[in-house]
DNA sequence: TCCACATGTTTATGCTGTTAACATGAGCGT
DNA sequence: ACGCTCATGTTAACAGCATAAACATGTGGA
């Protein structure tokens, strides 16, 4: 069901329905601790414009010590690291589900580019979470491939909605259009530099025309 | 020369022409510390991925104790206001001189989104603090005008450059997509998504056609 | 049953922004 | 030229942060 195998699934882990805080009536051990952490983590962050992660504050929501984190991440980079990852999938989902949505190949590229915006107005702070992370896990000593293959997937997703009508550069400069085209337009509508009108934001996708200008 | 009177002028205070640490020759007071702070916060930010400024790292480079700064700023937000208004001053200076630079309209257009994205690929926490910090001026104390300003003379220059063969609305929606084209292609170039390549950004941007397809 | 290891806790360190109380000295009015 | 005032600097202190080290617990396998 998920995008890949990598979703953190919540109903796999054991006495972990519904509530989050607190853990199993006075057990020593939580249980899995780990998921409900980015479960919690991802909640908490939703509500944000800007995300902003305490490990302390998540482990008091938790009720669990700080530093009882560190048994499952190395440190809070690595926490985010999942919980960006979380917000990768789930953005991946969204945007899948709109391409099979759609019928004509231009009407879906318009609905594709429209859902990355809106995902992003209604995800701000997990599409900043997933752009502020992907740049900086390359170097470090976490383990850059699943991350890696999320985007890898997003990217693909755009290029497939080009016209094949297209050669190879043709293509590339028209996915790389289409993908700076929503990302600016939903970054500016976070920033406040753009009011959030659905109507506006179809308007300025269907601006971009891919060669397949007679479609419409 | 300045795009507004906004720009600091560094030449403006006294006894600062060249060595940024360290007061002058035992002076208990410093001198210009506002004018000196957002200087040494600005190269020290410039050479930065994301903007990370400490205030006691800051001042411990102006060789002065970490709440001196408290006397200009009335905190590191207002600090680092203060630097986002000078980094988009920046910002407005090199839009204009490449709009200056242009003879052709059309070529205008490409190269002003050309340098949008070669500046930003050439400052990166500056273009980062920049949109950062404008959505959060709005409600706070803080006064949004000289910041607000700025940003409504980069907008009005985006909208000159469309054609005015346009209606209002079609003008509205081409440059947004100007707009958004360059910011996206800058963040996802900066976020590490898409390499740097300067002949392929003219592309990408050359690929916008607002109405005067005719003219390449 | 018992031991080992995963997973929790408490304690401590050095960082951060920020406040309060105190010190200094430049500049103005007399 | 004297002295007051105020802007601008200082040090000390606080709360919160991420993180490391040492200790405690209880679960699962030999």
């Amino acid at each position: 069901m998920s995008v890949k195998g990598n979703s953190v699934n919540i109903k796999d882990s054991p006495e972990l329905s519904g509530k989050v805080s607190g853990k199993a009536s006075g057990a020593y051990h939580h249980g899995d601790l780990r998921a409900t952490a980015i479960a919690a983590g991802m909640t908490r962050i939703a509500d944000m414009a800007h995300p902003d992660l305490g490990l302390r504050a998540l482990a008091r929501e938790l009720g669990v010590s700080a530093t009882a984190l560190y048994r499952h991440f190395p440190n809070k980079d690595a926490l985010l690291d999942a919980l960006a990852l979380e917000a990768l999938n789930r953005l991946g989902i969204s945007q899948s589900e709109a391409a099979q949505a759609a019928s004509d190949v231009r009407e879906g590229f318009v609905d594709v580019g429209v859902t990355y915006v809106q995902w992003s107005v209604e995800n701000p702070a997990l599409v900043r979470l997933i752009y502020d992370r992907v740049g900086k896990v390359d170097l470090e000593t976490d383990d850059p491939s699943e991350m890696g293959e999320a985007f890898l997937q997003l990217r693909k997703g755009i290029t497939a909605l080009m016209p094949d009508t297209m050669s190879g550069e043709q293509r590339t400069v028209a996915a790389l259009h289409a993908w700076s085209l929503v990302h600016g337009l939903a970054m500016l509508i976070l920033d406040g530099q753009v009011e959030y009108d659905p109507q506006m934001v179809r308007k300025v996708v269907e601006s971009a025309e891919f060669g397949s200008k007679n479609s419409g």
